[in-house]
DNA sequence: GTCGTAGTTGAAGTTAGCTTTAAGTCAAGC
DNA sequence: GCTTGACTTAAAGCTAACTTCAACTACGAC
């Protein structure tokens, strides 16, 4: 294996768009490994760029850090992950981002009949209470953004 | 003008659905404001409320409190604020929404092409590179909330 | 071998939006 | 007038996801 073949930190930067701190972080948090030169300064193999890429479309669709990290925990140990790896590391993100786009849809069609006709009350309002939004405590509530947990009392 | 017409931090906390403590720091943060009693506890006007639905809402629509901030300050002074003054400052929040979908739908049908492939290419993937989501510098990706606003460098 | 750029570490700092804590004061029912 | 619970403050703490800092070391072109 050639030396050439592995990538500096700011190389790893500039090709993942990752500031070289986020990287460190990364590592220290466990996303991701590097080798060391001898000297002690971090030496990427190219399939970090893949993981890399995983991690900022992970983060896209809205998942946490530890998220992520529970989910690469999966990736065989051994071999490079395959392409059939990472479509079941993804499988749950669709639904994840229906509902994200269901919640805000209703939010949307809540204002029409609500704010713009200046009522908002704390009871009422389907904008400031949007408490069918989370669906209660069921699954769904966990994958959407913090942005549309909130809700009002019911008081 | 009664004292009985005015709420203690307690009955606002219940009826608003806000902790005592959120009471507290927004008003710190000047986006409410409360009368004294003789001994320097708060007393709220009943208007409060209305001012609190609309904070929760716009936080629902997904504005900082320095927006909020900012759009409470147009509020007139000396009078109550009417229906006309609440319906204003929400003029720009469905066009917000729209935004926010549409940057979620296109990030989800992305998926299918992109995700589901394997392909996960750090210049190519829809879902980890999503530049055209926040479409440039335009009034558009200020709007987006900062779980799309991430996007991969295109070196 | 010298120089300048790039890299190293742990710790502290940042931002938003609150919550918690400590130590003490007020309000009001009996 | 006593007791109890509600309230007050400033300051510190919390979480996520990083960034910045300080002090130091490595790499590699010349």
């Amino acid at each position: 294996m050639k030396t050439t073949d592995l990538l500096t930190v700011s190389e790893v930067a500039r090709r993942s768009g990752f500031a070289a701190s986020a990287l460190r972080y990364y590592e220290h948090e466990g996303l991701l490994t590097a080798q060391r030169s001898g000297g002690g300064q971090r030496r990427y193999e190219r399939n970090v760029l893949r993981r890399l890429a995983f991690i900022r479309a992970a983060r896209n669709v809205g998942l946490s850090l530890d998220e992520i990290s529970a989910a690469l925990a999966t990736l065989p140990d051994r071999r490079t992950p395959t392409r059939a790896d990472w479509t079941r590391l993804s499988n749950g993100w669709r639904t994840r981002l229906d509902e994200q786009i269901a919640a805000l849809t209703k939010l949307r069609d809540g204002l029409d009949s609500c704010i713009g006709c200046g009522c908002l009350s704390l009871k009422r309002c389907a904008i400031s209470n949007p408490a069918d939004l989370a669906a209660g405590a069921g699954v769904g509530a966990a994958y959407l953004p913090r942005l549309l947990r909130r809700s009002a009392a019911h008081a």
